[in-house]
DNA sequence: TTCTCGACTTAGCAACTTCGAC
DNA sequence: GTCGAAGTTGCTAAGTCGAGAA
């Protein structure tokens, strides 16, 4: 495809990415540098900046950055507004935790939703109800990519509804009454029942155009965590050596650490920092003055007490296994499915997260403290208001019961680490994920249609008058050209240090005029999303290059690269350019693209399966490289290598003898002339052919097992690359669907499957 | 206009399950 | 049947982005 001014082709093909040079890196040099500290003294004064215009906003963006981002600057008010907000923060925390927050919430509920839900629920002859376009729901009806195909609009009206509704309940009851015992015949007829829903073709009939996301909402309400169970008296606690017995609440957090002993967080001193003064919290006041210092607790005993545990689970028998197993399905056939618009859909975590020690990823500076049980009063439950609302455990209450059907949620808490809401949400195959699923890849072939015209007008805006302009224009570029993230603004002291693109630092990038041959090079080395690590050494355009050098000019190495940039205004900006398009829109873009033009590249009709498949995935690997999608590598990966070249090795002299064999049997036909002699022929020249194709079945194994090693195509398969050109290759070239998704992906990408024709193009 | 928060997507890891060789 | 490797699933952290409050 035309569209990508070549970008791909240096990283891609050559790999020039960090992934070959230096982020295959010993994973603990990547991570010290992860532990590179960017907290410096900020009191230095700043030098001014030489250009006048850029002077001027610079000074004010500055003052704004300064006031957001840096806590240790030197400046005291803006130390006070940081505390402050920490305070809120802390506030809000706790107020999740003690009370409901009802005034808001309850005001939400009876001012709003009930309102548009009857209002909507009352129109028989519109389903679909005209709506009064609020933003959202116009840009979802502007965007006439995302038409459906109408040819089998079926609208099922509230009696159809209830119906269903009352099938569902119908099935509870049976549940109830006799949970375990589910003859050969009712799990058939469930079964059929389930194969129904599976085939429901959501992507043939209409959607809702007023923003609203259901009509009916039923569910059965969250899975909570197991209660604490004590530890056996056997089992013990030494602090200084000698046995202590704990308070269950302050053993309950002692086994979170002592099962995560033989990880390295426990090694970390932020985490044993956070763990301890957590810990200290539920202790009580005894303890408290007893247990000062973790370098005098030993966890040990408990440790080896869960492995035991572990290890006891591994040797259960079979019927064991299975019993637990059923349990376990019934769970699932009770709490994980919801009604949601007369269709049963899976639900995709209705499990409520467990208590344990919180494990932020990288330099994170909470890791180690103390994740909460959350408790029945904690959760919002959302669902429709004719439903049959879920029962709380009994003795308890939800924090509050909305009916709120301009969100997807089930059921929300706000955890106790970072005051953040958690949501409980459908799975990827129902229709609410999917429609967007499928929008999101609408949105991205709105932008091949238009991304030359965006390309040629950033370009121009490289050598704009206005320093805002040429930083959005540059920005813009690294985000098209590497599939950057837009990198918003994070609060400092909260998470760890990573950066996408607006947030890039003057630390992050390197200039060379030359390098290797090479002018105008930009090496780029930073923390991203998770902590992972970006490296690349990427030649740009003079202009490109000479707008970094200004926009380096008298910064600091703490200071942002774009400074007069940041998501919300290159949002803005391309919402301009396009209807719908932000800068993540991009990152899905190039993937596609890249897919659709490597598969091209790479495939040949003629391939064997294996050959076209391990084409696929070296497509799916440039993507993965092109979105830096890395994986530890595998912790067996080495001898795991060795075994499959050792079976190569096995195969390979097994081989030889073989056409050896061959050779003395064509010998001895070419003697005796006899059919027995040439039947003899025959049959060794098909063990050869066999072996052959055996081993180079083995070959194409360890090559892709090797170029694998550590990059994870999972992320771009499952987020990034448009399924539809997958199931088109799969059709052209005769490639079973099987052999590109498994069954999970198959039922996520249902609606790619059944629509999509050989002929498809991105 | 700035800032915060809610809702949602994207992400890697680890536990669990299945597969295939012996 | 056993064992190790590969594949799959579940979990939950960490992003993006837009709306609305301040």
């Amino acid at each position: 495809m035309s569209g990508d001014h070549g970008r791909g082709d240096s990283q891609v093909n050559s790999g020039s990415k960090g992934s070959d040079t230096h982020k295959h890196k010993d994973k603990h040099k990547d991570k010290e540098h992860r532990h590179k500290d960017h907290k410096k003294d900020k009191e230095r004064e700043k030098l001014k900046h030489s250009n006048s215009e850029y002077k001027e906003h610079s000074e004010k963006k500055h003052k704004d950055k300064e006031r957001l981002k840096h806590s240790n600057s030197g400046s005291d008010k803006h130390r006070e507004k940081h505390k402050e907000k920490e305070k809120r923060k802390e506030e809000k925390i706790k107020l999740t935790h003690d009370k409901p927050k009802k005034e808001k919430e309850n005001g939400y509920v009876r001012d709003r939703s009930p309102l548009v839900i009857k209002s909507e629920l009352e129109d028989d002859n519109g389903f679909y109800p005209s709506p009064q376009h609020n933003k959202a729901s116009k840009r979802e009806y502007d965007d006439q990519e995302f038409d459906y195909k109408l040819k089998k609009v079926k609208v099922e009206h509230d009696k159809k509804a209830q119906k269903r509704k009352h099938e569902y309940e119908e099935d509870e009851e049976e549940e109830d009454i006799k949970p375990k015992k589910k003859t050969k015949d009712k799990k058939e007829g469930k079964k059929s029942k389930k194969d129904e829903e599976e085939k429901w073709k959501w992507w043939e009939e209409e959607r809702y155009t007023d923003g609203s996301k259901w009509r009916f909402l039923e569910h059965r309400g969250p899975v909570f965590a197991p209660p604490y169970e004590p530890l056996p008296d056997k089992v013990r606690f030494y602090y200084d050596g000698k046995p202590l017995k704990l308070s269950p609440a302050a053993e309950e957090v002692a086994t979170f650490f002592s099962k995560m002993l033989d990880h390295e967080y426990t090694t970390k001193d932020i985490f044993r920092k956070n763990f301890f003064k957590d810990w200290r919290k539920e202790m009580t006041s005894e303890e408290k003055s007893k247990i000062t210092d973790l370098n005098k607790c030993d966890f040990s005993d408990m440790n080896e007490y869960f492995k035991a545990q572990s290890e006891a689970r591994k040797q259960m028998t079979k019927e064991e296994k299975q019993k637990i197993k059923e349990e376990n399905e019934r769970l699932i056939q009770e709490y994980g499915f919801c009604i949601m618009d007369n269709h049963k859909e899976r639900i995709g975590n209705f499990r409520i997260e467990p208590p344990g020690l919180f494990r932020g990823r990288g330099d994170h500076p909470k890791m180690g403290m103390l994740k909460r049980r959350i408790r029945p009063e904690d959760i919002i439950i959302n669902c429709s208001k004719d439903s049959k609302q879920p029962k709380p455990p009994p003795g308890t209450k939800w924090k509050e019961v909305r009916h709120d059907n301009k969100v997807t949620w089930l059921a929300s808490w706000t955890e106790n680490i970072q005051g953040s809401i958690k949501y409980i949400m459908l799975n990827p195959s129902s229709r609410i994920k999917g429609e967007k699923d499928w929008q999101k890849y609408e949105t991205a072939r709105r932008l091949k249609k238009c991304v030359d015209r965006i390309r040629t007008q950033y370009r121009e805006d490289w050598k704009s008058k206005e320093m805002r302009i040429r930083q959005r224009a540059v920005a813009l570029y690294f985000i098209d050209k590497l599939a950057l993230r837009a990198g918003n603004e994070k609060e400092e002291g909260e998470t760890a240090d990573t950066v996408g693109c607006c947030s890039l630092r003057v630390e992050h990038v390197k200039l060379y005029p030359k390098l290797d041959e090479q002018e105008y090079v930009v090496e780029f080395d930073f923390l991203g999303k998770d902590s992972i690590r970006y490296y690349n050494k990427i030649p740009v355009e003079k202009r490109v290059f000479k707008n970094l050098q200004l926009f380096l000019e008298n910064k600091q190495p703490e200071d942002d690269l774009f400074d007069r940039l940041n998501t919300s205004i290159l949002n803005k900006h391309l919402q301009e350019l396009m209807d719908g398009l932000t800068a993540k829109v991009f990152r899905t873009y190039n993937a596609s693209i890249t897919l659709q033009q490597q598969l091209k590249e790479l495939t040949c009709s003629d391939d064997s399966i294996p050959a076209k498949i391990l084409s696929y995935n070296r497509a799916n690997r440039a993507v993965a490289i092109l979105c830096n999608h890395q994986r530890a590598p595998p912790k067996t990966f080495e001898k795991s290598m060795q075994n499959l070249q050792t079976k190569i090795d096995e195969k390979q002299s097994q081989l030889s003898a073989a056409r050896k064999q061959l050779k003395a049997a064509k010998a001895d036909h070419k003697a005796s002339h006899d059919d027995r002699s040439k039947k003899a022929v025959e049959v060794k020249r098909k063990a050869v052919q066999r072996i052959e194709e055996q081993l180079m079945k083995l070959q194409v194994q360890a090559t892709d097992r090797e170029e694998n090693k550590q990059i994870a195509l999972g992320t771009s398969k499952l987020n990034y690359l448009d399924p539809r050109i997958s199931v088109a290759w799969c059709k052209k070239l005769n490639v079973p669907i099987e052999k590109i998704y498994n069954k999970t992906q198959r039922e996520k990408f249902a609606w790619a499957i059944d629509m999509a024709e050989k002929d498809y193009e991105f």
